[in-house]
RNA sequence: GCCCGGGUGGUGGAAUGGUAGACACGCAGGACUUAAAAUCCUGUGACUGUAGAGGUCGUACGGGUUCGAGCCCCGUCCCGGGCACCA
């Protein structure tokens, strides 16, 4: 009987279904394993096949653990709010959850299609309203309970207010607010309710308050830094800017301590603990006040992690954004302070990023006095000193730091040396700690070592500064003023916030008619009518927050809902967590190393204060799956022969009559000569990277419009706006077409060498240019073009031709992240049609390790359908009948199997998928070879390729006769001694190098061994009579001579 | 610039400090076939060679430790990812 795929996969998915087998308890004997995948976000596009990666390596872990006994909780669900989500229904007037549904019931299709053993039964969705709900109650809590440092923990606020009424704040050591004033408990009682509300929201873990923000105002929203790149944000390339804004925040900033110790007990990838270490950024320092000449009001506070370095200083430098730059600034600077300031606003984050070198700044005309020494030392203002880091002022050390040596450098300043050990101070700055101090009053003469105490002492009783930790972690920004998020479930009165009551959860999100800001700037929310909040006993209705949730919340706390998915009364049982208690094995991309995983270990460790689970960590192993890149192959041509033009053409020819008008938007980013195709509502939009492509597209238009076709071209700006305001762009249309002068930018430069365009593009669009393409091409070295194969599928080429030195035409590719603008994605339906999903998962493990990163290419996946086939063929003899034989395996089969029993075993338990193939192709091999047919031998192996190959494992183990499903079994058990060899061959090495090989009895002693070894001729023949200097033998393994 | 990974045949990749290149793809030759596909067999790091013997070189480059290094240490180059003037 032949293996076919097709036939026996859909069986046995709808068997798993209709047995339950996937369906996992919460209460049983076995010891449990919860195996983690991070949830996907649902987008339009549906799965690509760098999806799978990860969730077959999940997936493969989760059905062996149960095959060794464990109770595997393997769950999948959904991160369903988002962006995406909200542009579309902007564009579209659809509902989000309309969308999101769509999308979702995409994904559900193509992960069932992969055999995954998820229990759908305990599916989650962070926008269902019954999860979020819960999401809306731990917002509760945290705006519930403070941050303690004497027990180092959150704790209710009602204790705070308890401990102000009797004491104020004094005595009391908690993470609040910097400003906070302070107060004893008589004043706290007296102050009015408003009063002590307002204090309060110095102390909450959640909070209004005002802070610079990335507004983006395109999107009417505010972004996380995450979501911003180079100074726009991700989703649509918007500009970004700075904007001091009213928003929610988390004080993550109170848990910054602990979230670094932790790292220290998780088992996670270094390179994710390194990046939240950085962005952690704990410095160990002091602050130092400066008091201000003629300003006695005034001390500026710096930090520094150099104190040491103090009698150094010869200036201070203030951020352009510090508070006291106006009252600092003596009349006759004013002109020049405010044109710095108004110039350094002016910047954007990419001129900062690309001008780092430059040295700018302003002198205030103030001076300040070193607290150490009396000297009098100017202060300046300069961008490189960032206001929302520290105090905002640095104390400038020139001598020891290279920044302000450059800054001193440029205007003159002094440069004063401190320790002896410094050298040629006259070129750069020398920040060793090396040496003794000089010019450094109390310090002269000492080491580092000594001199940081000795000062921080003496400042400390002079109280002029203090020993300060500093973290570079900022509050999270929790609001997005946005549609498709979580409700905040609070309202406002009088200005003050409050919660809803518990009982009113989940705060479910209104119906709008739009899901744009409103009129007045207000978020999406404000359009909903009676959008407001009647407490329990009020007459009055007050006004809901406005603003939603970032994607982060839902995501935080996710993997604990799995547990217990269906509670209505608390977010997860507490006999689901006393049994469930963490996640073992978390798998997912690195991209989220400083967002979900560290907001999530952030709301765990508060959950954890409260009592609310079990461990301070909730994922106690992560490994990151390696992206798998898309290839885009790319068609070259020398540019005498204006080949682009014919290309253009070609690719543009169908649209002509297809969709009317064709937008080119230009950014000039770097260079390189892309054309990028992308559709963007009903255009055909060309991305052109470089200035220098404008004349070119310029000619291409000349051209098609001699033909009486139109071709338009836009700035990004403009195709910013046309995205947001689709009539916008049709006006912009309409308008050139009928003037018949279509926008271009233009500048002198050079003709471009070379033109890249997407292969499977020009395939997709213009198959008679392809074909035209592929005739004369001029095919070098091993990889062929196989046009066959080409045709059917363009997205599968293998084309890399090199630069042929006649001009013929010329193919290459590039690796690249998958995405659906580079017309590189691939999608797994197709291939699991051709091959079978047990194919695609063996084949997607055999690529490579689990962790790299690797381009997606088919080539060798027929080895991992040969081998399928073989192993299937294994069950059956020459007449195609099923056929094994019952008898004792013998030796040799004993020693196949327990050899591919050991090396799957320990591959897996060290997540080495791809060698696990490979072991299972050997021992198929073998058994081949031996024309065995052994039942016992083939039931094992039947056991360990389930995880790999489900559908497959399961259809034979139902022909061997047994009931029910192979998920059941038991992983076969290891006997060493079926491997045991009587003989070893041993290298024999002459100086490390390998000249002959001996086979002789196991444990054959050192000195029978040495003996047999220098009787060989080959030996011999290297020592030329001499005896050996020494003989290393290391039994069993090998033996060197050392002549 | 800083921090983390990595660099092995034509390709993807194997290799607790112990016979480098497992397994697979590709390629070449052969068997079967009217033919093709599929399948099966053999070969396949480079150079050299008396050619199924033997030898030399070989894991980015230069050094070192070791009886022995792809693996450990020092330096250099290149590639990928992350961060952005953090005082």
């Amino acid at each position: 009987m032949e293996y076919r795929p097709g036939e026996i996969e859909p069986k046995w998915r709808q068997w798993w279904k209709d047995n339950k087998t996937y369906q996992v308890k919460n209460n049983t004997e076995k010891p449990k394993y919860y195996i983690l995948d991070m949830f996907p976000y649902p987008s339009g596009v549906g799965l690509h096949v760098g999806h799978p990666l990860g969730y077959i390596a999940s997936d493969i872990v989760a059905r062996y653990k149960r095959l060794r006994g464990y109770n595997v909780l393997h769950p999948m669900g959904y991160d369903s709010f988002g962006l995406p989500a909200e542009q579309y229904a902007i564009q579209t007037g659809i509902h989000p959850a309309e969308s999101t549904k769509i999308n979702l019931e995409r994904y559900r299709e193509q992960l069932d299609n992969i055999g995954f053993s998820f229990d759908w039964d305990r599916e989650v969705r962070t926008s269902d309203p019954q999860f979020y709900k819960w999401t809306q109650w731990i917002f509760m809590q945290l705006f519930n309970h403070y941050y303690d440092k004497t027990s180092d923990k959150a704790l209710p606020i009602s204790d705070l207010v308890k401990h102000f009424e009797a004491n104020g704040n004094a005595g009391i050591v908690a993470v609040c607010e910097e400003e906070t004033p302070e107060f004893t408990g008589s004043e706290w009682n007296a102050m009015t309710e408003k009063e002590q509300l307002k204090m309060l929201l110095c102390y909450r873990l959640t909070f209004p308050g005002e802070a610079y923000a990335n507004w983006c105002p395109a999107l009417g929203t505010v972004l996380s830094n995450d979501e911003v790149k180079d100074g726009v944000s991700e989703r649509g390339g918007h500009p970004v800017e700075r904007k001091l804004m009213l928003q929610w925040n988390m004080r993550i900033t109170a848990y910054a301590d602990r979230l670094l110790e932790g790292l220290n007990t998780i088992d996670w990838p270094d390179s994710i603990k390194e990046q939240q270490r950085y962005w952690i950024g704990k410095s160990v320092g002091a602050s130092v006040k400066f008091e201000v000449e003629n300003h006695s009001d005034k001390k500026i506070e710096v930090f520094t992690t150099r104190v040491d370095t103090i009698y150094g200083v010869t200036f201070l430098v203030l951020a352009p954004e510090h508070e006291w730059v106006g009252a600092l600034t003596h009349s006759a600077q004013r002109i020049e302070i405010e044109g710095y300031i108004k110039w350094a606003a002016a910047r954007s984050e990419i001129d900062r990023m690309s001008e780092v070198k430059k040295v700018t700044g302003a002198f205030t005309g103030s001076y300040a006095i070193n607290p150490f020494n009396g000297e009098r030392i100017p202060i300046w203002i300069a961008d490189y000193v960032l206001a929302g880091y520290g105090t905002g002022a640095v104390m400038a050390v020139p001598s020891g730091d290279q920044r302000d040596w450059s800054f001193a450098n440029h205007f003159k300043l002094p440069v004063v040396p401190i320790l002896d050990a410094q050298k040629n101070l006259e070129i750069a700055a020398d920040p060793t700690k090396e040496g003794r101090y000089i010019n450094s009053g109390i310090i002269n003469g000492m080491t580092y070592t000594e001199a940081v105490p000795t000062l921080t002492a003496w400042m400390e009783s002079k109280k002029i500064g203090k020993a300060k930790t500093q973290f570079k972690l900022r509050d999270a920004i929790f609001s997005r003023q946005r549609y498709w998020g979580e409700p905040v479930p609070a309202y406002w009165n009088d200005g003050l916030p409050y919660l809803i009551d518990t009982k009113d959860l989940p705060l479910v999100l209104p119906k709008v008619d739009k899901y744009l800001p409103t009129e007045s700037g207000e978020p999406p929310l404000g359009r909903a009518s009676n959008w407001r909040y009647q407490p329990a006993g009020s007459d009055a209705k007050f006004e809901y927050e406005l603003s939603t949730m970032p994607g982060w919340a839902g995501s935080s706390w996710y993997f604990y809902r799995y547990m217990d998915p269906h509670n209505d009364n608390e977010f997860c049982g507490k006999d689901a967590l006393d049994y469930w208690q963490d996640v073992d094995f978390y798998i997912g991309g690195s991209e989220h190393a400083t967002g979900h995983l560290l907001y999530s270990r952030f709301w765990n460790n508060f959950m954890f204060d409260l009592g609310l689970v079990k461990n301070r960590e909730f994922a106690k192993k992560l490994v990151n799956q390696g992206m798998i890149q898309g290839r885009s192959n790319f068609v070259y041509r020398a540019k005498e022969q204006f080949f682009e033009e014919y290309l253009m053409l070609k690719v543009l020819e169908p649209f002509f009559a297809e969709v009317g008008p064709i937008v080119i938007s230009e950014s000039d980013s770097e260079e390189g000569y892309n054309y990028d195709f992308a559709f963007e509502a009903n255009n055909l939009v060309i991305e052109v990277t470089s200035r220098k492509q404008i004349e070119k597209i310029e000619r291409i238009r000349q051209t098609a419009t001699a033909d009486g076709k139109r071709l338009l071209l836009l700035t990004t700006e403009e195709l910013t706006a046309s995205i947001n305001d689709p009539e916008k762009i049709s006006e912009k249309v309409k308008a050139a077409l009928n003037s018949r002068e279509p926008y271009i930018e233009t500048k002198d430069q050079p003709a471009v060498e070379q033109l890249f365009v997407s292969h499977s593009l020009l395939y997709k669009y213009s198959p008679e240019a392809f074909t035209k393409l592929h005739v004369d091409v001029n095919i070098v070295e091993n990889d062929v073009l196989n046009i066959e194969k080409t045709q059917t599928n363009p997205h599968f080429l293998n084309a890399n031709f090199k630069l042929d030195p006649n001009g013929q035409y010329t193919c290459s590719f590039e690796v690249e992240k998958m995405s659906k603008t580079k017309y590189n994605v691939v999608n797994p339906d197709d291939i699991i049609a051709q091959y079978g999903v047990d194919c695609f998962r063996m084949f997607e493990m055999f690529l490579g390790p689990i962790t790299d990163a690797k381009p997606w290419n088919t080539q060798g996946i027929s080895g991992v359908s040969g081998f399928l086939r073989k192993f299937w063929g294994l069950f059956f003899d020459s007449k195609g009948q099923f056929n094994l034989s019952d008898e004792p395996a013998n030796k040799e089969e004993l020693k196949i199997l327990h050899t591919c029993i050991k090396r799957v075993t320990e591959d897996l338990e060290r997540m080495s998928m791809n060698t696990c193939v490979s072991h299972f192709m050997i021992a198929t091999n073998e058994l081949r070879r031996l024309n065995s047919n052994n039942k016992s031998a083939l039931e094992a192996l039947v056991i360990m390729m389930l995880p790999f190959a489900p559908h497959v494992a399961e259809e034979l183990w139902g022909m061997m006769g047994q009931s029910g499903s192979v998920c059941d079994a038991s992983w076969p058990i290891l006997d060493e001694t079926h491997l045991k060899k009587d003989s070893i061959n041993y290298p024999i090495q002459i100086n490390g190098k390998l000249r002959a090989t001996l086979e002789l009895p196991v444990d054959t002693s050192a000195s029978d061994a040495e003996q047999a070894a220098l009787a060989l001729e080959q030996v011999k023949k290297w020592l030329e009579g001499n005896t050996p200097k020494k003989v290393v033998f290391i039994p069993n393994r090998m033996i060197n001579i050392v002549v």
